[in-house]
RNA sequence: GCCGCGGUGGUGGAAUUGGUAGACACGCUGGUCUUAGGAACCAGUGCCUUAUGGCGUGAAGGUUCGAGUCCUUUCCGCGGCACCA
C-alpha cells in the first residue's frame, strides 16, 4: 500500500485537535521554552509557500524541545488591523471586521493543514475588544509616563492613500505600500518619545543573541554619534547659535555657517537686501517632496542670509547661509562648514566661492578636495601637530573651559509618529476637553470603534471617525462640558508591540497579563520571522518592552533573547514570488498533491533557513519520493508493519548509522540547520533499505527523531509499531558516544600536501602503525623513491601528510 | 558614498570550523521491468585527458606540512542606510 498522505494527515490533525495534545500549562515543573513566530497579517489572498517557512522551522524546534522535556509555549495569532481590509471596505462597503474574520479563517485553515503544534487555546486577535482594551491601556501607561504627546509636525502625507505615513513607511520618497508620492505637510499628530530610549535600545542590543546584521541595522537606525555643541555668537542680533559637530578639531577651518531653511533664527538673521532671494528659496524648499529632495541631491543650493557669526576659537566673522542640505530634524539644524575636511561643505564652498582652510595635513599622495583622513592638525594654533582623536579631545576641553560649547551625544532616531488618519485601527483613548487632552479611565476601556457608513478618509487628513458626531462628542454629566474624542487611530504596529505578552494570559479581563505567568515564561527564548521587520516591529516592540520594564510590569529588559530571520522562498524563476510575475506557488495545491510532510521537509531541505532560495517542484517531488520510500521500507503491501521490522540485535554498522544520525540531527537542530537533518534521514533510510531485517527499537528511535519534521508520518508509524504512549512527549534518544565512530577509518595519505593514496586503519591504531602502513602502500612507495622524508604529520583519525625533498 | 552579508558542479546545496572539496537531492546518461507512457529499482555523473595523469571553491598574491575555510588586494551579486554635520 502506498503512503496515503491525505488520509493519514487528516487523521492525526484531528487527533491532535480533539485531544488538545499541544495545550500548554503554566507553571509546570519542567524547564520552560517560549518559541514564537511573527504572527501574520491575514490578507485576502491567503498564504503562498514562502509564508510558512518560518512556521515550519519553529514547529520542528517546538516539537524537538518537547521531546527534550521542556514545557513549550508555542502560540499563534493574528495581526488583524491594517490598511488592506480598510481599502477593501472603501471599495466594497464590507465592514473590515467581516473581511478580517474571513481572512483569518482561511489563514487558519491553511496553517492547520501543515500540522503545526500550536496551542490554539491561546490564539489572539489584535482587533478583539478584549485585546484592544489592553493595547489602549499600555498607551495610557506611556501617556502617563510622559512618553506620548501631541505635536504639529511635518508629516509624510500621501495624497493617494489619504494617509500620513511613518518615516519607516516611506521608501525613496514613495509610500512603502503602493509606491505613491509622499509630501511633507504639517499636521497635528500623536508622537511617542522613543528618543528617550535611544541609549537604552542601543545598549540592550549587547545582551541579545540576534543576527549580527539586524543588530547593525538597529544601531545604524538609532545612529548614535558623539561630538560637541559649539556656540557661535551672533553680534547682529545679540544671540547665540548652537551648532552640533563631530569634528570640533576642525573649528579653525570653519569658514561659514549653514542653517536649515526651517531654522527659527532665519527670520532674525535675514537682512533686507537678501529678503526676496531667501523667501523664494524657503518656499521652494518647503514645497519639495521627499522625492524631489533626493533627486536634487546631486546639486547643493543655498542662499546667503546677510548676517555673520563669530567663530569662537579665533573671533573671525563668518557668513551665515541657508541650505536644505542641512536638515532641521537632526542636531541643532545648523552646521559649521569646514570645506577642507568635509565633502559636502567643499562642494558648497566651491560653488559659492567661499573660503577653504585646511586644518588637517593631507597625506602626500592626496590630490582631491576635502580631506577626510587622519593627519596632523595645521592652521589650528594650539591644536597644530595633533592627530584627529587628540585634537578632538583638546578642542572639546577648550570649548568647555571657555564656556563656548560642550560635549554631547546625538541620535538619528526620531520620535515615533503614532497616529493614523484611518478607521481600522485601535482608537487612541484620549478625549480633548477645553482643548486639553485627557486619557480615558481604565474602566472606560476598551474604547471600541463605532460603525460608520463611509470608510473613506475625509481627505483633509482627518480620519473617518471625525464624521461620527455622536461618537466624537462626549458629555461629562458632572459639568455638562462637551469633550471631543481623539479621532486618530493607532498604527498597525501597536498591536504587535506586545502580542507576545498576551499569549501568556490571553483571556485575562482584569489585567493585560498575570505577573506570575510573565515571570515564568519570559523572555521569548527564540523568535523567528522575516528580516523585513528589522527596524520596524523589532525596534518598536523593544521600546514598549523597555518602558514596561521601567514601570515594573515585566521582569526582563529585553523581550526576545534569540532572534532568527528566515530567508525568502523565491519563485522557480529565481525572482521574488508575486502575483504579477505569475510565479506564486500555492500551498493548498502542494499539500493536496504531495502532503504537508513532503512540503515541510522540502522547505527545510532547500537550503539554510536564513538564505533566499528558489522553489523547485522537482525538488519537492524528490522529498515526496523519499517519504514514499521510507514508508515502503517499513510498511508492507497490506498496510501493516513490515515483517522485516523485528526484535533482534542490529549489526554494528546499522547501530553506528543510527547513532551517527541521532548525533548529527541533535547538533544540527541546536544550530537551526535543518537542511542537513533531512539529508541524514535520507542517508539512514538508504541504509536500512538495503537490510533484510531491522530492530524495532532502532525504528522506535528513528520515529521519535523524525517526528519534528514529519509528524503525520511519524505518528502513523508509531501506531503501526504498536506504541500507545503519546509520541509528542517521548524522550529524545541519546546517542552512544562509542557508536558514532566507525571501527574502520579511511586515512588519506598526502605527499607534500597532495592526496596520493589512502589506507584503511582501525580506530585505535597508533601513529607509528599508521605511518608504517602508509609507507608500505604501493603508490606511496613509488612516490617516496629516491627522496628524503623531511617531516611526517599525522592528525589522529583524519589525515597523514608526508613532506619530502627530491 | 557608507554599513552588513555572500560568491563552491548543469541546479539547490554539503564540508566535523585549518585536515579526502562536491554529502544529500534535483537534472542528465545508460540499464531492468512495462504493449507504451509514467512510476519503481540498479549503475554512472566536477572539468580536461585514452587507463595513467593534470586542473579545480569569483580573480591575483600571501601565511601554512596542508587553505573553500586565515591575511592582503581586487572584481561581481544581494540587503540596508543615505546630505545625520
Amino acid at each position: 500500500m502506498t503512503y496515503n498522505h491525505k488520509f493519514i494527515e487528516k487523521k492525526w490533525q484531528k487527533y491532535w485537535d480533539e485531544n488538545e495534545i499541544f495545550k500548554t500549562d503554566d507553571f509546570i515543573d519542567k524547564p520552560k521554552y517560549y518559541i514564537l513566530d511573527m504572527y501574520p497579517y491575514p490578507s485576502g489572498s491567503g498564504l503562498h509557500v514562502g509564508h510558512p517557512l518560518g512556521y515550519i522551522a519553529t514547529d520542528i524546534l517546538a516539537r524537538y524541545k518537547r521531546h527534550q522535556g521542556y514545557n513549550v509555549l508555542h502560540p499563534m495569532g493574528w495581526d488583524a488591523f491594517g490598511l488592506p481590509a480598510e481599502q477593501y471596505a472603501i471599495k466594497t462597503g464590507t465592514h473590515p471586521s467581516i473581511t478580517t474574520k474571513e481572512n483569518i479563517s482561511n489563514f487558519k485553515r491553511q496553517i492547520k493543514m501543515l500540522g503545526f503544534s500550536y496551542d490554539w487555546t491561546r490564539e489572539i486577535n489584535t482587533t478583539d475588544p478584549g485585546y484592544v482594551k489592553w493595547t489602549q491601556w499600555i498607551f495610557i501607561q506611556l501617556y502617563n509616563k510622559g512618553l506620548a504627546y501631541e505635536a504639529e509636525v511635518p508629516v509624510n502625507w500621501c495624497p493617494e492613500l489619504k494617509a500620513v505615513l511613518a518615516n519607516e513607511e516611506v521608501i525613496d520618497g514613495k509610500s512603502d505600500i503602493g509606491g505613491h508620492p509622499v509630501l511633507r505637510v504639517p499636521m497635528r499628530q500623536w508622537m511617542l518619545r522613543i528618543t528617550n530610549y535611544a541609549e537604552s535600545l542601543l545598549s540592550g542590543l549587547d545582551d541579545v543573541d540576534w543576527p549580527h546584521s539586524i543588530k547593525e541595522l538597529q544601531r545604524n537606525w538609532i545612529g548614535r554619534s558623539e561630538g560637541t555643541k559649539v556656540l557661535f555668537e551672533l553680534p547682529s542680533i545679540s544671540k547665540h547659535l548652537e551648532v552640533f559637530t563631530t569634528r570640533q578639531d576642525t573649528l579653525f577651518g570653519a569658514t561659514y555657517i549653514v542653517i536649515a531653511p526651517e531654522h527659527p533664527l532665519v527670520e532674525d538673521l535675514l537682512i533686507e537686501d537678501q529678503k526676496t532671494l531667501v523667501k523664494n528659496y524657503i518656499e521652494e524648499a518647503s514645497k519639495k517632496s521627499d522625492l524631489d529632495r533626493i533627486e536634487l541631491n546631486k546639486e547643493k543650493n543655498g542662499v546667503f542670509l546677510g548676517s555673520y557669526a563669530i567663530n569662537p576659537v579665533n573671533g573671525k566673522e563668518i557668513p551665515i547661509w541657508i541650505s536644505d542640505y542641512v536638515i532641521m530634524g537632526y542636531g541643532t539644524g545648523a552646521i559649521m562648514a569646514v570645506p577642507g575636511e568635509d565633502e559636502r561643505d567643499w562642494e558648497f564652498a566651491t560653488k559659492y566661492d567661499l573660503p577653504i582652510i585646511r586644518t588637517v595635513e593631507p597625506s602626500k599622495d592626496f590630490s582631491g578636495g576635502a580631506y577626510t583622513g587622519d593627519g596632523p592638525a595645521i592652521n589650528s594654533e594650539f591644536l597644530n601637530g595633533l592627530y584627529i582623536d587628540e585634537a578632538k579631545e583638546k578642542m572639546a576641553s577648550w570649548l568647555e573651559d571657555n564656556k563656548k560649547g560642550e560635549r554631547t551625544v546625538q541620535y538619528k532616531l526620531r520620535d515615533w509618529l503614532f497616529s493614523r488618519q484611518r478607521y481600522w485601527g485601535e482608537p487612541i483613548p484620549i478625549i480633548h476637553k477645553d482643548g486639553k487632552p485627557q486619557v480615558l479611565k481604565e474602566s472606560d476601556l476598551p474604547l471600541e470603534l463605532p460603525d460608520v457608513e463611509k470608510y473613506e478618509p475625509s481627505g483633509t487628513g482627518e480620519s473617518p471617525l471625525s464624521n461620527i458626531k455622536n461618537w466624537v462628542e462626549v458629555k461629562d454629566d458632572s459639568d455638562n462640558i462637551i469633550a471631543l474624542r481623539e479621532t486618530n487611530t493607532m498604527p498597525q504596529w501597536a498591536g504587535s508591540c506586545w502580542y507576545y505578552l498576551r499569549y501568556l494570559d490571553p483571556s485575562n479581563d482584569e489585567k493585560a497579563w498575570d505577573s506570575e505567568k510573565e515571570k515564568y515564561w519570559m523572555p521569548v527564548d527564540l523568535y523567528i520571522g522575516g528580516a523585513e521587520h528589522a527596524v520596524l516591529h523589532l525596534l518598536y516592540s523593544r521600546f514598549w518592552h523597555h518602558v514596561l520594564f521601567d514601570l515594573g510590569l515585566v521582569s526582563t529588559k529585553e523581550p526576545f533573547k534569540k532572534l532568527f530571520n528566515q530567508g525568502m522562498i523565491l519563485g522557480q524563476d529565481g525572482s521574488k514570488m508575486s502575483k504579477s510575475r505569475g510565479n506564486v506557488i500555492n500551498p493548498d495545491e502542494t499539500v493536496e498533491t504531495y502532503g504537508s510532510d513532503s512540503m515541510r521537509i522540502y522547505e527545510m531541505f532547500m537550503g539554510p533557513l536564513d538564505k533566499a532560495k528558489p522553489w523547485s517542484t522537482t525538488g519537492l517531488q524528490g522529498c515526496s519520493r523519499f517519504i514514499k520510500k521510507l514508508w515502503s521500507v517499513l510498511v508492507d503491501d497490506e498496510g501493516v508493519l513490515s515483517s522485516n521490522v523485528i526484535e533482534k540485535k542490529d549489526d554494528k554498522e546499522t547501530l553506528q548509522a543510527l547513532n551517527m544520525m541521532i548525533k548529527k540531527i541533535s547538533d544540527n537542530l541546536d544550530q537551526i540547520q535543518f537542511n542537513t537533518c533531512v539529508s541524514e534521514f535520507m542517508i539512514f533510510t538508504n541504509h536500512i533499505q538495503k537490510l533484510e531485517s531491522i530492530n524495532i527499537d532502532t525504528i522506535r528511535s528513528f520515529i521519535i527523531i523524525m517526528n519534528p519534521f514529519m509528524p503525520h508520518l511519524a505518528q502513523e508509524l508509531w501506531e503501526l509499531i504498536g506504541e500507545t504512549n503519546e509520541l509528542t512527549y517521548q524522550a529524545w534518544p541519546d546517542y552512544d558516544k562509542d557508536l558514532v565512530i566507525s571501527d574502520e577509518i579511511v586515512i588519506p595519505i598526502q605527499i607534500n600536501g597532495k592526496r596520493r593514496s589512502e589506507i584503511h586503519i582501525s580506530a585505535n591504531e597508533s601513529e607509528s602503525e599508521v605511518i608504517a602502513k602508509a609507507k608500505s602502500d604501493d603508490k606511496i612507495v613509488s612516490y617516496l623513491k629516491n627522496t628524503t622524508i623531511i617531516k611526517e604529520i599525522y592528525i589522529k583519525g583524519k589525515i597523514l601528510n608526508i613532506v619530502i625533498k627530491q
